[in-house]
DNA sequence: GGACCACACGGCATTACCTCA
DNA sequence: CCTGAGGTAATGCCGTGTGGT
C-alpha cells in the first residue's frame, strides 16, 4: 500500500492493469514474419475499498473476443495424421465436387509452375498473386459472409478459376486478418480505457489525500456529518446548520476548538458532492 | 441409447514465397 | 545488387460436430 495507513480511513485505492491468470501474452509480433497475435487480456481496474479487503480487481474486459487456446502446434507429434486426408481429399478429389476442380487446377497449376517446374509433384512452394478482379470479388463475397457453404465455395472457384482449396484458404486467412484488426483495435481501446482509469485512479487518489488531511487538522467538524457544518471563513466559527439546540447548544452559533482527541468516529464519504468543502458556505452566525 | 470410428470443417500457429523500400 | 520488413498464400495440427455402425 502506498498510502499512509496510519490514518486508517479504512479506504484504499487501487489501479490494476493486469493480464487474467490464464496467461496469455498479448504479443502482436512484427519482428519477424510471424504475426503472433495470441491475446492478452489487460483488465483494467478502478478499486476503492475498504482496507480490509485488499485489493479485489473486478475485470472489465474490452475484448468481446474468445478465449485462444494456448498453442499446441509443436505439442505433440502427428499421432495419427494419416487420418488426417482432408488436403488428398481436395486435390485427390474423393468428392464428386471436384469434377470441374480437375480443369481448373490445371490452369493455375500451369501459372504457378510455367517458369520451370519439377513434374514429379514435388514442387517447391509456389505462391500465387491473386489478381486484383480476384482479390475482389473474394473481398465481395467476404463482405457478403465470412464463411462459405461448399457450394458457394465452388461456384466462386470456378468464377475466379481457382480451386476451391484456394478460396477456403483465402477465406481463412481474411478472417484471421480480420480478427486480428478488431485485436490491435480492442487493444488500442484498452489502452485508452486504462490511461482513463489512471487519471481517475490519480484523482481519487488526491482526494482521498485531502481528505485524509482535512480530518487530521479538523477532526472534530468530520466527526459532525458534513451537511451540518458550516463555517464562516472571515471569523472560522463553526456553526451546527440545523440551529438550535445541537451539540455546542446556544442559538448563536458556539466557538469550538480543535480537540482532535475526541475523534473516534466512523469516516464516512460524501460522494456527491465529492468534496465537501465547510469553506464555500459562511455561517449564519456571523 | 451409448460407445466408437471416420470424416469434414473451421480455427489457429506457423512457414515460405514474393514484393518493395 | 543486397537486405530486411511486411503481406499473404499455403501447410500442418487440433478440436469439434456429424453420420454410420
Amino acid at each position: 500500500m502506498g498510502l499512509d495507513d496510519s490514518c486508517n480511513t479504512g479506504l484504499v485505492l487501487g489501479l490494476g492493469l493486469s493480464p487474467t491468470p490464464n496467461n496469455y501474452n498479448h504479443v502482436i509480433k512484427k519482428s519477424s514474419t510471424t504475426v503472433d497475435h495470441r491475446l492478452i487480456r489487460l483488465d483494467p481496474s478502478l478499486t476503492l475499498s475498504l482496507s480490509g479487503e485488499s485489493y479485489k480487481n473486478k475485470t472489465v474486459t474490452g475484448a468481446g473476443d474468445q478465449i485462444y487456446r494456448q498453442t499446441s502446434s509443436h505439442s505433440g507429434i502427428s499421432s495419427f495424421s494419416s487420418g488426417r486426408v482432408k488436403r488428398e481429399r481436395e486435390i485427390g478429389g474423393g468428392d464428386g465436387e471436384d469434377e470441374a476442380e480437375e480443369t481448373t487446377e490445371r490452369v493455375v497449376c500451369s501459372r504457378v509452375s510455367d517458369d520451370h517446374e519439377d513434374e514429379e509433384g514435388v514442387s517447391p512452394r509456389k505462391k500465387l498473386r491473386l489478381t486484383k478482379q480476384q482479390s475482389a470479388l473474394l473481398e465481395e463475397s467476404f463482405k457478403l459472409h465470412s464463411t462459405l457453404n461448399p457450394k458457394q465455395k465452388q461456384a466462386l472457384a470456378r468464377q475466379l478459376n481457382l480451386r476451391p482449396r484456394q478460396v477456403e484458404v483465402w477465406f481463412q486467412n481474411r478472417r484471421a486478418r480480420t480478427k486480428l484488426k478488431q485485436t490491435e483495435v480492442d487493444c488500442e481501446h484498452l489502452k485508452k480505457c486504462c490511461e482513463t482509469l489512471t487519471d481517475e485512479n490519480r484523482r481519487l487518489q488526491k482526494e482521498l489525500q485531502d481528505l485524509k488531511a482535512l480530518r487530521l487538522s479538523q477532526p472534530f467538524y468530520m466527526h459532525m456529518p458534513a451537511a451540518t457544518l458550516t463555517m464562516c471563513p472571515s471569523c472560522e466559527r463553526l456553526g451546527g446548520g440545523g440551529g438550535g439546540g445541537g451539540a455546542g447548544g446556544g442559538g448563536g452559533g458556539t466557538v469550538v476548538g480543535v480537540d482532535g482527541g475526541t475523534v473516534k468516529g466512523a469516516f464516512s464519504i460524501v460522494t456527491k458532492p465529492r468534496f465537501y468543502n465547510p469553506f464555500t458556505n459562511p455561517s449564519a452566525a456571523c
